[in-house]
DNA sequence: TGACACAATCGTGTATTTACGATAAACGAT
DNA sequence: ATCGTTTATCGTAAATACACGATTGTGTCA
């Protein structure tokens, strides 16, 4: 954004954002998904897997690799990813955290 | 999108990325926690509390309220909000039930 | 060394998101 | 009826996101 006043929110806010932004395309949930199911760290099987062409799916990989979801790891010719279960354990609890602080924060609501 | 390719994959995570899209901005999530702080439900104090004009405001409040987590009434002059619990609820279930699903899935990853 | 397979990156086009100011609409109060 | 307050919407600009094909790079194997 080439706007100013961006930053300026809670870090938590800002972190929860950044993984609900990672876990915003279902392609990306599936990709979690598949290397869960298979603790093989396979790669080009996603593809075949996902309805998407080889570029989109490394792309996707690309930004879950950024906040720091999957690993990923080269293996000769192959790329094999994997979930980064410790990263992945945080988020759990960032989001555990902040919506139970609002279920805390909220009592009956008179708008309802 | 003008592509084909997608609206083919799991329902649950279409809906997951649905609820993580509306979460991705920490504004919406600073506006989450403010109307769950003041069971009043406010509207023009979020502007007040935010770094963003009041259009801003009112965009991101469009999007919470289009994606069912919060829920908006007309008072007079003034807008009226509160979060819709039982929608919440909803989502902290999806979640829960797909972060805990990819946890159940791993076991040892080969990668690390 | 050359050919093949796999995955990352580049280039590109389009849609969406994010932000703002300006304007319009709705209502209460004077 | 008019004025002021509040909020939604419009118009616009810039940045991101998403998708693809084409290309490049890397490593294996013949």
């Amino acid at each position: 954004m080439s706007y100013a006043k961006r930053n300026e929110f809670e870090e938590r806010f800002e972190k929860m954002a950044e993984f609900a932004k990672c876990l915003s395309h279902p392609a990306r949930i599936a990709i979690l998904k598949t290397l869960a199911e298979r603790n093989t760290c396979i790669c080009g099987e996603i593809v075949d897997i996902l309805p998407l062409a080889q570029s989109t799916v490394s792309q996707h990989l690309k930004e879950l690799k950024k906040c720091g979801l999957i690993i990923g790891e080269i293996d000769g010719p192959r790329s094999c990813y994997c979930i980064n279960v410790e990263r992945l354990r945080e988020m759990e609890k960032l989001f555990r955290e902040i919506i139970s602080s609002l279920d805390s924060d909220m009592s009956a609501c008179s708008c309802t």
